[in-house]
DNA sequence: GCGCGGAAAATGTCAGACAATTAAATGTAA
DNA sequence: TTACATTTAATTGTCTGACATTTTCCGCGC
């Protein structure tokens, strides 16, 4: 029973944390079995449940897969866009609303972000993104959508114009930026008139990639991004005045 | 025994995912305490190590801290940028290795995300963070830097410009961009030669960023940008030849 | 050759126990 | 009364052993 390192506690911590080190730095390659749970269990010394324990740190991580049965086991998985997507969406989204970021701080962030993958977006644009961006311009003019479809909308909106630029790791980092701003954008209560006007940006910057007009693009996404935050300040100075 | 929904399998990943989605959408907020493993295991009609399973994935994403002793337990942990920095680098680096991202696509997205952060950076930068600029450039025109410690510094730098434009938000999204090139990166085998080329750049940014010169910074970026994907394809032709 | 059934291997789950840790409650002495 | 030591209870960490379930493979009978 000997201390394998300083810290004494949390052996399915560090077992996992083996295990990690071994995929991040190409020791276990894609769809590599590891040793099964009985023979990891006796490797590092400790019990099947704290083997499984770590291997389901990992899991949850998208680092492995397991599968039942005989020749089963765990291995390691290779790691999708889709699953960085969500592992991404759901670590930016609690980073902002557990830590008290500004509203100031997020819009720039994620407009400053967009705003570099405009050029991209215009040169590169396929009908199909430009199809999706006039479809969810139309979808927010209907009346009677909800503030949740609204948002939702806004979201593919953008989303559809970052992978305009047609390059996935761009589109993999700005996921976080764009998805993450929806709980605060909820926040903002939209009125009738701040859609029409944000629909009006929207329909702006679609033409503008239509015509591949990077600067105009760029320019109008600014203005959005102007608007955006006088919104939010609003927003906030109303809440504020309103818990005083 | 009711299966609770369609799928039959992973009892633990579904009472993670019930408890995650209760810290995300804010039904727990931070610090506040989960029930203990044993009544949550009554709570979900599973038996304790099942319950521990699920903790451990949530604790994985750190979206929960446990404590040990009486009136300990697991509590909602508040996300700090450091784990969130660490999460999103190790998600980006396996994403990237995993999917055979083109060398090109990579640094495309790295340098537009940065080239992006530049002005913001010329008309903020503190003088730390010149003063770290200018000590990794001073490092990597030390003789006999290994290669491993070069991409260290170089990283370093990169960092530092990006976190002189002086927005969190900002600097954990390209945190991953910036991070997970590195590997990319150690790929190419840095000549003498290259080095001198690119502290060359590193110079004239950080001159730049001196005199709040946002369009310099900006042009210098776009040439080192260049530089890195010539050196980079040549590693790969290099590299392809080598292999046929 | 083909289908069928059992054996084997592995994960998924459970029950019960004990160890270790920690904060609160309690008791004790100055 | 206050300060300090002790007990106690609650809770996580870990282990053992067992059984259920799933899946593949192999051999058997036809």
């Amino acid at each position: 029973m000997k201390t394998d390192s300083k810290i004494t506690s949390d052996l399915s911590a560090q077992i996992a944390k083996e295990i990690r080190d071994a995929i991040v730095d190409g020791r276990m390659i894609v769809d590599e079995r590891l040793p099964s749970e009985a023979e990891l269990a006796s490797e590092f010394n400790v019990s099947r449940p704290t083997v499984r324990e770590a291997l389901k740190r990992l899991a949850a991580q998208s680092l492995i897969r397991t599968q039942r049965g005989a020749f089963g086991g765990a291995f390691v998985k290779r790691l999708s866009y889709e699953e960085a997507y969500g592992q991404h969406i759901t670590t930016s989204t609690l980073l902002l609303s557990m830590n008290a970021v500004r509203f100031e701080t997020a819009c720039e962030a994620r407009y400053t972000l967009e705003r570099a993958c405009a050029p991209m977006a215009a040169a590169r644009r396929s009908p199909d993104h430009l199809a999706t961006m006039r479809a969810e311009i139309h979808r927010q003019t209907q009346p009677g959508l909800s503030d949740e479809s609204y948002c939702a909308s806004d979201v593919t909106f953008h989303r559809a114009l970052v992978d305009a630029a047609d390059n996935p790791v761009l589109s993999y980092q700005l996921a976080g930026a764009v998805e993450a701003m929806q709980p605060l954008m909820n926040m903002i209560t939209f009125t009738e008139r701040s859609r029409e006007t944000i629909v009006g940006f929207h329909t702006e910057i679609a033409d503008a990639v239509e015509a591949r007009d990077a600067e105009a693009a760029d320019k109008k996404l600014e203005a959005l991004a102007a608007y955006t935050l006088t919104l939010g300040q609003d927003a906030m100075e109303k809440r504020a005045r309103r818990s005083e």
